[in-house]
DNA sequence: TTGACATTCAAACGTTTGTTTAATACATAT
DNA sequence: ATATGTATTAAACAAACGTTTGAATGTCAA
């Protein structure tokens, strides 16, 4: 070999990283994604050594690194300002899901990926929680805290930012349900009033932990 | 016949929404339903007509009724409130799902099976939609309308509920996670805290209406 | 050219899948 | 008792499943 850039393995990724967020693990099938690849039936065994390994790749190559392109786009939309007030926060965070530096495929299987991890825990659950949601919340939870006119304990902020966090990535999650309800389509249009929307009505939530208990 | 109660017909049902709610319909077997359900391989062809029909019956014949069921204890809690306050409004939807009048099994069970549903739309989708979440969620606009100080378009207002049906959602939804983020235990004390801060957090939120543009 | 290595391929492996079948058991009505 | 319709059973079905195999490629160094 050489330079060999394994053309096969990067296509058997993106194939089952596309068909596992959207169809789940256990009703995708080895054959769907060879054929999905052009490559053969084998080459999963070759290239992972078995269908499970490979859904764990996914995890560990690709959707790693998509979480961490996030919340880079989420820093940089921060970065210059000193002391970023909330309302920045916020729409910042918001904006790194709904309109950040994925393409919209890119974004769905990432979503939904975790999504299926999240409410149905597999191998990749542990991952997921301790090296990207932990650290990310926990960000987040140190940018807030100056923004508010007084002191609050860790755990209760965690639940607000995980409040604000539910409220984007349901807005993603029930897709087909909202746009059913609303009769929206998913648009470019759409996806930046749902930014300042979600923005709107974040903000004034976290406003609850300015008031007396 | 007569008054036949067709025992292994309701344990097919009952298992069945167990373990479609736990893996998801494509990672059960009917072999692994009809043990769970202690009869024969054959039944499930024999009473539901396949599996994927097992699996439209328990949202016709199970679903539906305790979303009904949940609505009502909805209802029932602002009945003779003439004039519910937003905040009783809002905690009453969120005690609804999260202290409502379903054993926590059947509340697990119910939400995951919707939220398996409404991220991964087969058949009983429109169901869902149509006859179950735009009814409530219109019931639901109307009651907070009044609550408003200014006037508000439908749509708007749809949005909002949403966002609140999101919150509340999502803590049960991504639960696994939310209990290894938080290192809480999803026992009765954290539910009940659970809906004083979503109810705080979402009352804050919809003041983002009673605000100009 | 030869040898060694990595990759692809068609074919087959043994299981498990959803579904069907035909026989059996059981209750009720005639 | 006999007939009738419902429910359950063990056994078998073809199809699809994940995985393995061994031969056929292609590639580069010696």
């Amino acid at each position: 070999m050489a330079g060999t850039e394994d053309n096969t393995r990067e296509r058997l990724l993106d194939q089952a990283e596309r068909l596992f967020s959207e169809k789940g693990f256990a009703a995708v099938s080895v054959r769907e994604i060879t054929n999905a690849s052009q490559c053969n039936l084998a080459a999963v065994n070759y290239h992972f050594g078995g269908k499970q390994k490979l859904y764990l790749a996914v995890f560990k190559e690709r959707w790693a690194k998509r979480a961490q392109k996030l919340q880079k786009s989420f820093i940089q939309a921060l970065a210059g300002k000193q002391q970023p007030d909330l309302e920045e926060v916020i729409s910042a965070m918001a904006r790194a899901f709904l309109e950040g530096p994925l393409t919209d495929s890119e974004r769905r299987n990432h979503i939904q990926l975790m999504q299926r991890e999240l409410s149905n825990p597999g191998q990749a659950m542990g991952m997921i929680v301790q090296q990207v949601m932990r650290p990310f919340i926990q960000n987040l939870v140190s940018m807030i805290r100056p923004c508010l006119s007084r002191e609050v304990e860790d755990e209760r902020l965690r639940i607000y930012v995980l409040s604000m966090l539910g409220v984007v990535l349901y807005f993603f999650l029930a897709r087909p349900a909202v746009s059913g309800i609303l009769n929206q389509e998913y648009d470019q249009r759409f996806k930046s009033e749902l930014v300042s929307h979600i923005t709107a009505f974040c903000l004034n939530g976290m406003q609850a932990l300015n008031q007396e208990r």
